[in-house]
DNA sequence: GAGACGTGGGT
DNA sequence: TACCCAAGTCT
């Protein structure tokens, strides 16, 4: 039997399809890969609970979970998100605001909101079984390419390829990518599908990303064991450190908010939940808004509480100012104490506004900011 | 297609 | 301190 590749012409790199790669992998190589991450897999690879697991439901669950979001920080939520929803059934019927408790302190609360909605068209329209294309998965909210590919591959062995954080890392290494992975990334799928084992590809997506996570780390990559060392341009020209490249980034611009925690005369604070859409939607908090220029906190306080909530409060003591960055911003939180005064609340820029004793707060979900405003209420 | 969208950990 | 980065998706 004639080996293809012998017939096949060389390609320059730089007449090939890849003008963007400075070695590009020949098709005769692609066995290799594949045998040398596997062997690699059998020895190296993590064990972690959805792996353990063939539902594919809780491999679902796994996958946006693992969105942005480190193994270590999503360990624990997995395991009680399980056991609190275990079935879609179970997950469909939940209210969101109980799905939104159960994924305080995780981040990017659009995922939650899609997994529940999620969960319903799957009851509604899959029979409550986590469908098995990447094309029916690609249809559900929260699923995009890469986490459809991750579920087909992980709960139906499918061969679908992924495009994850680590795969591009480790690609733009292996092929010497000459841009950043945002700039090619229709290049950079063509590699992970043209590489991807037809036989295995569960294991071959979850070796992938086991190796970038472990191995090919963003800094200070552990070459000596890597099992694609000799088949790697980074490795043989010494480029690790510089590879993948990376785009030009602003600084983040930075805001300050004043925040209002108003009591009234029961003993009760005033919270109030975020719009359901966009930044910490569905979320819980308290009251407040941006400092405009030349304004005082105390100023901006009431103005705010006025604009938003309707009522007139006397602002009072400092309680504690947080700092916290999110993707895009920074913000500064300056809490004071507040007096209601008169008026009756109105949900203007929120979705619904409640008093609540002290010890309830620990019943709504609120985002990190506000955790620390907890806290600090707790410790007076 | 560029920007919005959280939080924790590492350097 | 400040910045980078992480199993991306949506608009």
């Amino acid at each position: 039997m004639l080996n293809p590749c012998q017939n096949s012409q060389k390609i320059p790199a730089s007449q090939s399809s890849y003008p963007c790669v400075s070695r590009p992998i020949d098709p005769c190589e692609h066995q290799e890969y594949r045998r040398t991450l596997l062997i690699w897999y059998g020895r190296n690879g993590r064990t972690l609970p959805w792996r353990q697991t063939q539902d594919p439901y809780a491999i679902w669950i796994s996958e946006i979970m693992l969105q942005q979001t480190q193994v270590k920080t999503v360990l624990p939520y997995y395991q009680t998100w399980i056991r609190r929803f275990p079935t879609v059934q179970s997950l469909a019927q939940a209210n969101l605001q109980t799905v939104l408790k159960a994924w305080e302190g995780l981040g990017y609360y659009a995922r939650a909101r899609h997994l529940h909605r999620a969960a319903q068209v799957i009851c509604d329209r899959f029979q409550g079984q986590v469908p098995l294309t990447t094309s029916d998965l690609e249809s559900l909210p929260g699923i995009g390419r890469t986490t459809a590919g991750g579920i087909a591959s992980a709960a139906y062995n499918q061969p679908a390829a992924i495009l994850d954080g680590n795969v591009k890392r480790v690609l733009a290494r292996v092929v010497g990518l000459k841009v950043p992975p945002s700039r090619a990334l229709k290049d950079l799928w063509s590699l992970s599908e043209d590489l991807l084992d037809p036989e295995h590809p569960r294991d071959f997506n979850q070796a992938l990303m086991d190796l970038g996570a472990t191995v090919c780390t963003p800094r200070r990559p552990d070459c000596h064991r890597c099992p694609w060392v000799e088949l790697c341009f980074a490795s043989m020209h010494q480029q690790q450190a510089d590879l993948p490249m990376t785009e030009e980034r602003t600084p983040l611009p930075h805001k300050h908010i004043g925040v209002a925690v108003i009591w009234n005369p029961q003993g009760q604070i005033l919270i109030d939940r975020r719009p359901a859409a966009g930044l910490l939607g569905g979320l819980w908090e308290f009251p407040g808004g941006k400092i405009e220029a030349q304004e005082s906190v105390e100023a901006c306080i009431a103005r705010e509480i006025q604009e938003e909530i309707g009522i007139e409060v006397a602002v009072g003591d400092h309680l504690i100012t947080v700092d916290h960055a999110y993707t895009h911003f920074k913000v500064r939180l300056i809490v004071h104490h507040c007096t209601y005064l008169k008026g009756d609340p109105q949900p203007v820029a929120c979705d619904e506004i409640r008093w609540v004793f002290p010890d309830q707060l620990e019943d709504y979900p609120f985002p990190k900011a506000n955790q620390q405003i907890i806290a600090a209420l707790k410790a007076a």
